[in-house]
DNA sequence: AATAAGACCGACTAAGTGGTCTAATTAAGA
DNA sequence: TCTTAATTAGACCACTTAGTCGGTCTTATT
C-alpha cells in the first residue's frame, strides 16, 4: 500500500522532469540519463517503473499532456455558450501562461508531433487523439453556437475549428522562439477579427 | 576551374540528400552516415566539403530553403496588386505542392523551427530570418493594398502577416501527419473568410 | 610521363545511447 | 527482530554517433 504510493510518487517525479526535460531539448536529445541525473536517480530506478524510453514518453503523453490540453483548451470551452469569446478567451489565457512561464509545457503538442512524425508513428498517434480531443470540443461548441444563435448559419464548424487549431500551433511555435507578449497580442487581435466575421450579421 | 566544378556538384548532392532526410527523419535522427549511405559516399567526401553537421545545415538552409520559400511564397506576391487573392493563391499552390508531392521539403522550415528551438540556437536564428523575410513581403504587400483599395484602412497589417503565417505553419505541420487534402481545402475556405472581412466594407 | 593538387576512402576514436543485470539498500509485516 | 519483497544503485553490454587522419585515386598541368 505504502509501497504503492512511493511508486506512484517516483513515477510522477520521473514523468514530471521527463516531461520538461523533452520540451526543452526534444524527446529524441534528451537521454535517459539526463532525467535521471537531474533526480539523482540511477538506470536501475527508471527501468524498474518503465519499460522503455518510449513507453515511458507515451505515459507523459497520456498522463500529463492530456491533462493540461484538457483543463487549458476543452474544459473551459465544454457546455459554455456563446462559442466565440469563450474560445477566445481560453486561448488567450493559455498564451499568457505560455508567455510568462517560459517552460511552460502547455502545448508542447506541436512541438512532439512535428518530431514524431516520420518516426515513432505510435508515439505520433497518441499525440494526434489529443488533437482530436479539442477538435471535437471545438466543433460542438460551433454547433451548439448556431442554435444559441451565436455562429452564423453558413459556418462551416470543422474548417472553423481546423483553422483555429492551426493557428495556435503556429503561434506557439513562434513564440518558443521569442517576442511572446507581442505575437499574443496581434494573435488574439487577429482571431476577434476573424471570429466577428463568422457572427450572425445584423439586418440592415 | 573544373574542380571547382566538381565540388559544387558534391556538395550539391549532400545539400539535396540530406534536406530530403532531415525533413523526413528530423535533423537530430539523421546521421551523417545516412546521407552519405544514400549516395554512395564516405565520410571523408563529407568532411571534406563541410566542417562539421551543422554547419552543413546551415548550408542547407541558406541555399535551398531559403530558395524555396523565397519562390514560393515571397516572390509570388512582390510588387502585385489585390494582396488578399494573391496571398491566398500563393498559399494555396503551396500547398497543393505539399498535398501531391509528399517529401516535398516545401516548409521543412517549421518543422526545423521546433526541433532547434531550444538546441542550436544558431540554426534556429538562420530559419527566423527566413520567416522575417517573408513577414517582410506580407506586410509590404498589404500595406501597397491600403493604397490601392484592397484593403480596408483600419487593417493592422504587422498581426494579418503574423496571423497568416501562424495558421500557415499549423497547417502544414498538420498535414504531415495524414489527411492533407481535407486539410487544405478547409483552411485556403476559413483564409478566404477572414481575409473578406479585411477587405473595405461597401457602403450601404 | 611525371608531378602536384583536388577529391575521396574507410578504419578508427571518443563520447554517448538505450537497455540489462546483479547486488545493495530500504521498508513492511510477522 | 527477522524475513521477505519493493525499490534503487551502478557497472556493464552492444551499438550508434560526429568527427579525424593517413592513405589512395583522379584530374589538370607541364
Amino acid at each position: 500500500m505504502e509501497h504503492t504510493l512511493k511508486r506512484l510518487a517516483t513515477m510522477q517525479r520521473l514523468q514530471v522532469a521527463g516531461l520538461e526535460l523533452f520540451y526543452q531539448n526534444g524527446y529524441h536529445s534528451t537521454s535517459v540519463d539526463d532525467i535521471l541525473k537531474k533526480l539523482d536517480l540511477s538506470k536501475g530506478a527508471f527501468y524498474y517503473h518503465f519499460k522503455s524510453k518510449e513507453e515511458f514518453f507515451i505515459s507523459i503523453i497520456q498522463n500529463l499532456i492530456v491533462q493540461k490540453v484538457y483543463s487549458a483548451l476543452v474544459q473551459p470551452i465544454e457546455g459554455k455558450e456563446d462559442p466565440f469569446s469563450i474560445i477566445e478567451s481560453s486561448l488567450d489565457a493559455s498564451l499568457e501562461t505560455a508567455e510568462h512561464n517560459f517552460f511552460d509545457n502547455g502545448f508542447a503538442l506541436s512541438n512532439f508531433l512535428s518530431e514524431t512524425k516520420g518516426k515513432d508513428p505510435e508515439v505520433n498517434t497518441y499525440l494526434n487523439d489529443i488533437l482530436k480531443i479539442w477538435e471535437v470540443a471545438l466543433i460542438t461548441s460551433l454547433q451548439k453556437g448556431k442554435s444559441d444563435g451565436y455562429v452564423a448559419r453558413h459556418v462551416d464548424s470543422d474548417g472553423v475549428a481546423a483553422y483555429v487549431i492551426s493557428a495556435y500551433i503556429g503561434i506557439r511555435l513562434q513564440m518558443a522562439s521569442g517576442n511572446a507578449k507581442n505575437l499574443r497580442y496581434k494573435f488574439i487581435q487577429q482571431l476577434r477579427t476573424y471570429f466577428r466575421s463568422l457572427a450572425p450579421q445584423p439586418i440592415h
